[in-house]
DNA sequence: TCAATTATGTTATAATATAACATCAATTTC
DNA sequence: GAAATTGATGTTATATTATAACATAATTGA
């Protein structure tokens, strides 16, 4: 569970954060890419790509899959969003000017995703790959179970 | 790439170290099951649920998704394989009696795998985890870039 | 303004995975 | 050893996830 007060917050943050940062890189935030990543930020759960179509038809009921697709691409490839492999779903970045690498406590009770970054992890992964010669590109770490809220 | 000098031997390995760990544990290793893990190990490169099949077909023609699906499920329970999440891909595992965590480097270049384990990461893991009062019960970290031998 | 680029619309289909029910085989129990 | 139970496989159908390919519209920039 996460422990915004008012969510809406978390969305309009979410939103100008990405408006600036596309600012700065010259590309578009359209209208479409808005909606969807507003869309994704309904919760701090995860979203599924399908549902999130299903959100969007209602909004414009000609969107397709690609609409979709693009519009997570788009929003992946700016750091807006990720992907979580373990889940084939989708989820806001909490911090999309920051980090490098972060990795994902996922919840399997609540669904709640919980971002993290932390130095330490960072440095042991260059540290094992480095002794294994292996020049690292991207890194996946997502663990699941249970988290605090769901514990008791 | 992978430096095994006779690929046969991991093939007999594999299947013969499955052989001993179902006869511990009260599981069947059937045929089907036998022929899916060899075709898996067919090299040290990960494959897809769907080409698996394909070389299953070759065998038994009859043999349709589920038949894969299954078998990779048994393979999987079992610490056999490891399913690459970023891959939707398979892959056989070199350990199957050891590890607890383990981590994936895989080669962009190549298509090679390897199967790491690091008492390190293993700490990083529970440490982090145990800030965040989470209860971790599944670890993916998968690591992808460029392997040693495709570097120069 | 028109050429090039970028974004979106649209149709179709590819790729990945599972549900549901039938049958067969092995094991246990009586 | 026959019947009952469990586990494995066969089979059909379909769900879920994702992309290719081509058309059109909007924006940019020379």
């Amino acid at each position: 569970m996460s422990n915004c007060k008012t969510h809406k917050t978390c969305i309009n943050e979410a939103l100008k954060t990405a408006e600036i940062i596309c600012n700065e890189r010259g590309v578009k935030l359209t209208k479409l890419r808005q909606t969807v990543l507003k869309l994704i930020w309904k919760s701090h759960n995860y979203v599924k790509a399908y549902d999130l179509l299903d959100d969007l038809k209602k909004i414009d009921s000609s969107a397709k899959p690609p609409t979709i697709y693009r519009s997570l691409d788009f929003l992946m490839e700016n750091g807006f969003i990720h992907k979580i492999r373990s889940l084939n779903a989708f989820i806001g970045c909490t911090h999309p000017n920051e980090h490098k690498e972060c990795y994902f406590l996922i919840c399997d009770n609540c669904q709640n995703i919980e971002e993290c970054c932390s130095e330490q992890i960072n440095k042991v992964v260059t540290s094992t790959t480095g002794k294994n010669h292996f020049e690292p590109n991207q890194v996946t770490l997502e663990i699941s179970g249970i988290c605090q809220d769901c514990i008791s």
